[in-house]
DNA sequence: TGAGAGAATTGATTGAAATCAAGTCCTGAT
DNA sequence: ATCAGGACTTGATTTCAATCAATTCTCTCA
């Protein structure tokens, strides 16, 4: 435990971009108490934390590794929802709520998890004003970025989802690096984005003739400004050339 | 204000089935403090409260009449995110992140709002619990809207969306009578539902060999069960019926 | 009562992505 | 170094919903 909370007491924990995080201005006591009444489970690719339906008794933060949360049709065919990073957590809007799981979650990745029990953040909301203002942040911003995917999937064009989604990693990562990397496969991608893998794929290939090299997971931009085209407001407000005069799109 | 104020005092503005309410448990003192702070104001059909990118100043509650959210794209085409009745608010989310709104507002039929200026919405968050575990629970339940209309446009075929909304609608109305209204233009329907007027149209016919009849607005089933093969997990946890012997799907 | 506009339906056609089916590449294990 | 399995790509074909186009229905208002 000692050798965790050492780990938790720094960033990606504590605060990160790429979404609100659970523990963010919290003081030491409370942090403690939060350890305290928690554990850390490690476990291997592969495995399903939790099944569409199941009742979720602890919240997810996931120290290191991948995960992904998804639904499953009746046929079989899934939409991956989230995809998810150290740092990262899950389940808290269905903790708060109570009820089933609406998501599977699947490790995507070999990961370490903390786990902290449903009941304890149930209670650690009506206490602590700061937790309850973070929990509030994580799920309104969760819930934009499901906005963001009905938008993708019911008015965009794969080709259009695809380079909306590589300007979007672009910018999460602080758009000076011409270059960076797919970190889950190529077809759970595909699922988030609502197509097969084959229609991914033949869209990869058509994006490169607009100054993107594709190489295995890695992809490189020819300039700052090839991924532009796919802007949109959503973007735009994280993009920091947005507005610029090189921008060809930016008439947010 | 004091008409106003006999209207707000009572349901569907301190609590409803359909969504956790803004107001719901609030004391007396709190709500006169909100209604002082407030406006309402009557709109007609077809006005543009927000637009996409908007700076939102306040949150709107639903007196009278109707409202939806949606998003547009580049070249038009449009979804419907949610489909407001009277009760229901808008715009907590986007409030409470700050920055420019994600989705546009408009009036679908003469409607009269109660208009909470952000400002003061913010700050009772901060101080009034209720109010913040109010504003969690409904922006967690238009989260967990979102995921399933996620699922349904990328899983679903277009007749299995129709067939599951209806359902959904049916369950939403206590699921007693056997017949109930359509409150919105069938192609703002169709565009929640991911598909255009002309699919929906057809699948409204298709769904008339299960039981179902249409008429324009008016849906009648000829039994009970007419719609459960459409059911999933999200609406058996709000079926009457669920898990009945004479339910013929629910194996949740 | 009738005219006109918008909503909804119906039909014919097209087209884009899913599906089906090989084949290639890559990685990790023996 | 070779092999096996999975991930990914590529090609051929099919299919289902979008589109285009023409009515029909419905409601409002003169």
């Amino acid at each position: 435990m000692t050798n965790l909370e050492t780990e938790i007491w720094f960033p990606p924990f504590l605060s990160g971009k790429g979404e609100p995080r659970l523990f963010q201005g919290l003081d030491k006591p409370a942090l403690q108490d939060i350890f305290t009444h928690s554990v850390v489970k490690e476990y291997e690719g592969g495995k399903l934390l939790v099944q569409q339906g199941d009742d979720v008794m602890c919240v997810f933060v996931l120290l290191k590794g991948h995960l992904r949360t998804f639904r499953t049709g009746k046929d079989g065919d899934e939409v991956t929802l989230r995809m998810l990073k150290a740092g990262n957590s899950c389940m808290a809007a269905t903790v708060f709520m109570g009820g089933a799981s609406p998501v599977a979650v699947e490790v995507t990745s070999p990961s370490q998890i903390l786990k902290i029990p449903a009941g304890f953040v149930k209670n650690l909301v009506l206490k602590d004003n700061q937790f309850a203002r973070n929990m509030l942040k994580i799920i309104a911003r969760h819930y934009e970025y499901a906005i963001s995917q009905v938008d993708s999937i019911s008015i965009k064009t794969p080709f259009q989802r695809i380079g909306h989604y590589l300007l979007q990693k672009h910018v999460e990562q602080g758009a000076n690096s011409m270059s960076f990397e797919l970190d889950f496969k190529k077809a759970i991608i595909a699922s988030h984005l609502g197509m097969t893998p084959e229609t991914f794929s033949r869209a990869l290939k058509k994006i490169q003739t607009m100054g993107i090299i594709v190489e295995g997971n890695k992809i490189r931009m020819s300039d700052a400004f090839a991924l532009c085209h796919f802007c949109d407001m959503d973007i735009a407000q994280n993009c920091p050339r947005a507005g610029s005069d090189h921008c060809p799109d930016c008439h947010f």
